[in-house]
DNA sequence: CTAAAGTCTGACGTCAGTGTCAGAGTCCAC
DNA sequence: GTGGACTCTGACACTGACGTCAGACTTTAG
């Protein structure tokens, strides 16, 4: 497919989607034209890219992990990871949880600000 | 105090602190000769800027929303949030939970990653 | 065949959240 | 009172992940 019918199957720009090209993450075939080709498995791609763009990982270490995974079904097996890149993921891994960690401290927080409201609305209704 | 000892006790840079001042997030005191005078509350008021910036929300946001907090010992209880501030927070907090979705996603990916290589290094002793 | 729609490269713009540096003024312990 | 530590403002730099625009070329529908 063209990058036109790739980006609206993903919800992910044009632009976005050249940018990943430039920096390693994805590599799709050319027409003649220049034109460039997405097979199926772009769409795939571009998922775990906004994923792991969304857990802020950079895109250099997107582009390293992402040949590691084999698509098997709706499942996602790792090959061929080396041993300082697995030791990397597993620091990202820890990050990640911290990450949420204090998202659930600020939707919290947020709860506390919103109830409390409520409770002020109550008391003078 | 001044702005090396909240520094200090905050692990946010002196530089950040002056950003946060000048989005309007904290308002220090001034002495005659210019330097920022800040109170005991503005170590909470920090810790939480950090937090909602940690969860996305923009500056201008945490400026508003950080009137509404009056610290009652370690719980936080807002008091006048003006009803379309409290719209807004309820989107952030919807938006914050599914960033934590998110995240969860991609740890979940990075341990299939992760877990499949060991499974394979354990198929190839 | 033609016009409209799609795509290309390249370059500059943006935004948040800082880092960093310069040059000048201030504070405080000795 | 002095010297070293601290603080001030202002400005420019930077990063990442794009948005946006220009100008040229390609594809496709009719």
């Amino acid at each position: 497919m063209k990058i036109g019918e790739l980006s609206r199957r993903t919800g992910v720009s044009q632009r976005a989607l050249r940018y990943y090209e430039q920096q390693g993450m994805l590599a799709p075939h050319r027409r003649e034209s220049g034109y460039r080709e997405y097979g199926e498995d772009a769409v795939g791609a571009v998922r775990r890219i906004r994923t792991l763009l969304a857990a802020g990982l950079p895109t250099r270490t997107i582009a390293e992990v992402l040949p590691c995974i084999v698509e098997v079904s709706d499942e996602d097996v790792a090959s061929t990871c080396p041993d300082d890149l697995a030791v990397y993921l597993a620091d990202e891994r820890t990050r990640i949880s911290d990450a949420i960690t204090e998202l659930q401290t600020a939707r919290d927080l947020l709860d506390r600000i919103l109830e409390s409201r409520s409770a002020a609305a109550d008391a003078h209704p």
